[in-house]
RNA sequence: GCGCAGGUGGUGGAGUGGUCAAUCACAAGAGACUGUAAAUCUCUCGCCUUCGGGCUUCGGGGGUUCAAAUCCCUCCCUGCGCACCA
């Protein structure tokens, strides 16, 4: 297998989405335009069922690489997912059984596969780590510990600061850059891709690889989609976008996204070129509407996962739906008897939580009639006849009688 | 093992016998304004309610009291200090 030598695509490879690049850009330049072929992975930890978009950043990542002609591969961390990765996370995160990560993980091949190929000439490889984790024994396991020291593993932030607010800190929680490093070790890659929150654990695969097999282990360390407070997005409940939503699903997501991240997604979550996100930048400082690149952001988000039809159709839901008041197309529908109590059925379908909530509602005058666009101001409103509501901003139901 | 400090709502963190469903901030939701947003303003934010109130919550269990998140006992958990270390 040959690979692409192109400065210009190198370039832009190492560029594209990437924060910074260890040992330096340079060093992982010169080996791919002496046209070595190398193999590099991304490791993601199987602690939900879906993968995200900010998963997707790093994805695309790994398959230009492997477009490159490059080995790609995906490391499914089945073993450390149980354990958990205490990044960012000043509690420790609860740990997942090994039935919860099997089914997560069963997912993440179909997702993936989006960017990557898993078949034809140059597949990508898939690997779970607990082939060789969970074979370690202990006194392997020693062995490895004893690469490193108490105070270099510490100097994580994350660690840090447990430390300093006297949080609980396990073992087990200090061990986890160890097997996410060994993973690096055990198959002895060239490089490893990963999101800049990754650094630590990146860095540390990259240590035991010189320590253990004299090898310069490179590391490439991308952008993370944040918001102006700098939170990742999928932080805030609500604006994380799952790449199994549906087109509509994810358009509106978008769109409700603020202003700042509309460049910054250009680059990281689309193919749009680089020159075009330049020109982009300059219509926005004269003072274009933003909502039209975010509307365009979407829409090429959404083809990417469902297809420039089904973007296309998204946002022609989503003008009827927000700005002319109208149902969306894949609203609940729901039959009930003649008489039914809203508020039972509401909860029912579990469009309110309570009938508390509900309540709060209808007294916010939240809660309206699509067709006339009325108030609903009855907490006992009887269903007598077919009827379809929006509640809130983001709930609708389509309520018909038998 | 001993001592000290803690364990409160999605989060941080008040409250140390009654006026506590629990100050406040963040997060979240709704309304207004908009561009779908952001910012701003207003409201809401345990569950049920015939809107009078009722019910269940402050690590678990037990107790004292007319009355406990608040006091006592006990168990579990965390942090810190000390001790132990053949």
């Amino acid at each position: 297998m040959k690979t692409v030598t192109d400065p210009v695509k190198v370039d832009e490879f190492l560029s594209r989405a990437v924060e910074v690049a260890y040992p330096s850009k340079d060093f992982i330049r010169a080996k791919m335009l002496r046209g070595e072929r190398l193999s590099m992975y991304l490791g993601i930890d199987p602690t939900g069922p879906t993968l995200h978009l900010g998963h997707a950043i790093i994805l695309k990542k790994l398959a230009d690489f492997q477009a490159l002609g490059h080995q790609a591969i995906l490391l499914i961390g089945d073993f450390t997912a149980m354990i958990g990765d205490p990044t960012d996370k000043m509690a420790l995160r609860k740990k997942l059984t090994k039935k919860e990560v099997l089914t997560n993980a069963k997912f993440y091949k179909k997702q993936a596969s989006t960017f990557l190929k898993f078949s034809g000439a140059n597949k990508a490889k898939l690997v779970y780590n607990s082939k060789w984790l969970s074979r370690m024994k202990f006194a392997e396991v020693l062995e490895l510990a004893s690469k490193v020291t108490v105070d270099q593993m510490l100097k994580r932030d994350m660690f840090e600061k447990r430390m300093q607010e006297s949080k609980p800190l396990y073992i087990h929680e200090i061990m986890y850059p160890l097997l996410q490093g060994y993973d690096s070790v055990a198959m002895n890659v060239d490089g490893e891709i990963g999101g800049n929150d990754q650094t630590f654990n990146m860095l540390m695969g990259r240590d035991l690889s010189k320590t253990i097999l004299n090898k310069e282990k490179f590391v490439i360390s991308t952008k993370l989609l944040v918001d102006p407070s700098g939170k990742k997005m999928g932080k805030t409940e609500g604006n994380m976008v799952s790449l199994n939503q549906s087109a509509q699903e994810m358009f509106g997501k978008i769109l409700s996204w603020t202003d700042e991240l509309i460049l910054p997604a250009f680059e990281l979550c689309t193919n749009v070129s680089i020159v075009k996100i330049a020109e982009m930048k300059k219509m926005l400082e004269a003072g274009a509407n933003p909502k039209d690149l975010k509307v365009r952001l979407a829409k090429e988000i959404v083809a990417m996962y469902h297809g420039a039809s089904a973007a296309d159709e998204a946002e022609q839901n989503f003008t009827n739906t927000f700005k002319k008041g109208e149902l969306p197309e894949d609203v609940k529908e729901v039959v009930v008897e003649k008489g039914a109590a809203l508020a039972d059925i509401l909860l029912r379908e579990k469009i309110v939580e309570s009938k508390g909530e509900l309540r709060r509602l209808i007294e916010a005058n939240a809660v309206t009639e699509i067709e006339n666009n009325a108030a609903i101001g009855d907490f006992n409103y009887k269903i007598e006849r077919a009827i379809s509501l929006r509640i809130g901003k983001k709930r609708f139901i389509k309520i018909t009688v038998r």
